[in-house]
DNA sequence: ATGAGTGCAAAGGCTTTGCATTAGG
DNA sequence: CCTAATGCAAAGCCTTTGCACTCAT
């Protein structure tokens, strides 16, 4: 799956959302519970990787060790991913299969981090480039990341 | 500067280095001392970002406070990065104008990061690209990091 | 009933900081 | 001499874990 979400003007399909998300935890043995489905929602809903405190205000009623311990589960099950900034807290976000393949804009100056889509065929180009690279290093490739580092529009 | 280092098969220019190294030190009133030039060493002669643990053990005789102190300070004087990876210590690079531009092949099993230079056309590529999209999003855009996940050769 | 999930509090582990000592200009 | 730098130990802070309670099946 791959519908409508925050990166598009389109409202999410959470019921599809919902649907994926139990099926993963399926998989692995675990259960789609009322927590777990906030944080899902919470981060279905930013345009950006959540950290846990934005998470627990997203949520409300959410105690930080279960966020924690329900994150982790999370990304085991492959629902969400958590992403590593150079700020102080751990960001999580949906997985791409879920959301859609992107990348962040990272303000060097407040620490902000917002999803970016870059366009197709640049995406192909540098796929086929960095797959000619991995096979000459001797490494399996999974996926690339791409961060945007510079000022964002609020703090230039 | 970005006279030979690890990415090639060169020696690293050891001298130049040091020069550079303590005159951005200076720059913000800091002095070159033992501790920092051991770091600086050893951070030129590795060809992959360092954790502290590494670099407590490449140095020899450094107190680990003092790795910690000396990193945020060559840091702030543009002589060392901060790399941050999923796994859990930070690693630390020497900035890219005294390397040169390069990326990161992550090993998403064993979490060893090895450095790796895309070709030149490639970056030009994706450069022209990446500055449409920050004009566009109203970003200023500083440079980019891409980092290949996957597998390393060891590992699989 | 029975195991998974939850929440509070305590423990862990990387990183930072206080403070007395040492070294460089 | 005098300030910066160092090293040890203690404190911080994000994150993980122990444990008793609750909920769903």
């Amino acid at each position: 799956m791959s519908t409508g979400h925050r990166h598009g003007s389109d409202v999410p399909d959470v019921a599809a959302l919902h649907t994926e998300a139990a099926s993963r935890l399926a998989d692995v043995g675990q259960r789609f519970t009322d927590n777990r489905r906030q944080l899902v929602d919470a981060l279905a809903h930013a345009d950006h990787p959540l950290s846990i405190p934005e998470l627990l205000q997203a949520t409300g009623d959410v105690a930080q060790s279960s966020a924690y311990r329900n994150l982790s589960v999370l990304e085991r099950a492959g629902v969400v991913a958590k992403v590593v900034t150079n700020d102080e807290w751990a960001r999580y976000e949906l997985t791409e299969d879920l959301t859609g393949h992107h990348h962040h804009l990272v303000c060097g100056s407040c620490g902000a981090v917002r999803d970016v889509v870059v366009p197709g065929d640049v995406e192909e180009h540098l796929d086929r480039a960095l797959s000619v690279l991995a096979k000459r290093e001797g490494f399996v490739l999974q996926h690339h990341r791409l961060d945007l580092v510079g000022v964002c529009k609020k703090c230039s």
